[in-house]
DNA sequence: CAAGTCTAAACTGTCGACAGTCGGCGATTA
DNA sequence: TAATCGCCGACTGTCGACAGTTTAGACTTG
């Protein structure tokens, strides 16, 4: 019924949650780099593009904002995120407090059920290590992750873990390429689960240490190395 | 319309910002159990009685979802969240382990003039503690709180701190009363900044848990007395 | 009298329009 | 030539309207 000819690209949207369709498409187009870092987010482009108004182009564009992904700077509109090294410290800082506790909790909780998950999830990183696909990769990455948090069996904290994975899809995205040996990756995660299964509070802090630390150095170099990021267009 | 060249000082309040405008009313409405847990908001209502269009109302309904003071039913509309005892332990458990962290880290970056700003917190503490205003004295007590997360330098784990003290202010502003005596409350910060000062981890880590964890039994047991919330209109 | 059905009112999701604001660019002035 | 002013276009904030969906209530039926 809308829709007369998206003049670039993008198939337009019929489904209904528009809002949820155009916050995908819009989180699609930034952790790609089609939408750079820096760059303003036209409402009235956005919405001409989808086939849509500018109604739900600004509510998808607030939960970005909350996300991590977008600013709004009032009267100026949303801006793609930047990202600088001190944000990834942070991200990087606030996750390994969250998952060392959501670990333990995990262990705690843990079931026969649960524990196979996450085997079988280590199982599935080994396979696509093979794909080369990074985007693939971090994504059953954080799958694994996101188990361990849905194990802990605390919804906001799951949140907070959700929240801050979309921020590093995005700047891992940009980076483009992963930090690390995808092999090694799906390695490095069997003595985390395998302290999890133990049960021991210390070992399983200190695993869940070097893993998380072992990512947050990588990707702490690779920002530092690639500072300007691609094209702060506009 | 704008002013014309402000001499120095800081009167460029965005007052046309109305998302904003209509967020703090629906929050006080919430807090102060005008709108009970479980109520719907029906937007043009909330509109009407503000004298705003429903665009503003909608923005504002979705910060306060991301605040999770809402929630919200798709095609249905917003309802004011509704608490369970399980709520409060999850926030519990996500604050203790968000503000330990950020305790040994505020510890980490303590200066004169930050370790004096939360003695003066203590003493504003103590002050408010004789106006036998409950809601003020809980502000006073996140500000302390939120002070730490401040110097703790960490701007997501600030904005954490936040979402969860919103989520609070809301339960122990329904709840009505304090959880202990306020004294009895300002003095327990103490320790804690003691230890800070003191910049001894174990110590602090121990503190901070005492002062959080009586609490979290405190709100945790006021809630469960109360269990079925003051009116669940509509 | 309980359960189910149908209808009307109430609301949400979405759209297009309009006014005010911001930023850029060229004209103006020193 | 550099700095300033003012205008123009572009974009955001807000509004009222409309269509499709949900809900409440009257009405029917077993």
């Amino acid at each position: 019924m809308r829709t007369i000819s998206p003049p670039v690209g993008l198939p337009a949207l019929n489904e209904t949650d528009l809002v949820g369709q155009v916050a995908r498409r819009l989180t699609e187009a930034i952790v790609q780099g089609r939408l750079p870092p820096g760059s303003k987010v036209v409402e009235a482009g956005i919405a001409r593009e989808l086939g849509v108004s500018r109604a739900p182009v600004r509510e998808a564009a607030r939960l970005l904002e909350q996300q991590g992904l977008l600013v709004a700077n009032p009267r100026r509109g949303f801006f793609v995120r930047q990202f600088a090294a001190d944000d990834i410290d942070e991200i990087y800082d606030l996750r390994l407090c969250v998952e060392r506790h959501a670990a333990v909790l995990a262990a705690r909780n843990l079931t026969a059920e649960t524990r196979d998950m996450l085997r079988r999830q280590i199982d599935v990183l080994h396979e696509t290590a093979d794909l080369d696909d990074p985007a693939r990769q971090v994504e059953e990455d954080y799958r694994f992750h996101r188990l361990i948090c849905e194990i802990a069996g605390n919804r906001r904290m799951l949140r907070l873990f959700d929240d801050l994975a979309s921020e590093l899809r995005m700047v891992i995205g940009l980076i483009g390429r992963l930090y690390d040996d995808p092999h090694e990756i799906a390695r490095t995660h069997e003595p985390v689960l395998a302290a999890i299964e133990a049960g021991h509070p210390e070992r399983i802090v200190a695993h869940v240490d070097y893993h998380i630390g072992h990512a947050w150095r990588e990707v702490g170099r690779l920002v530092r190395e690639i500072p300007p990021w691609p094209a702060a267009a506009k």
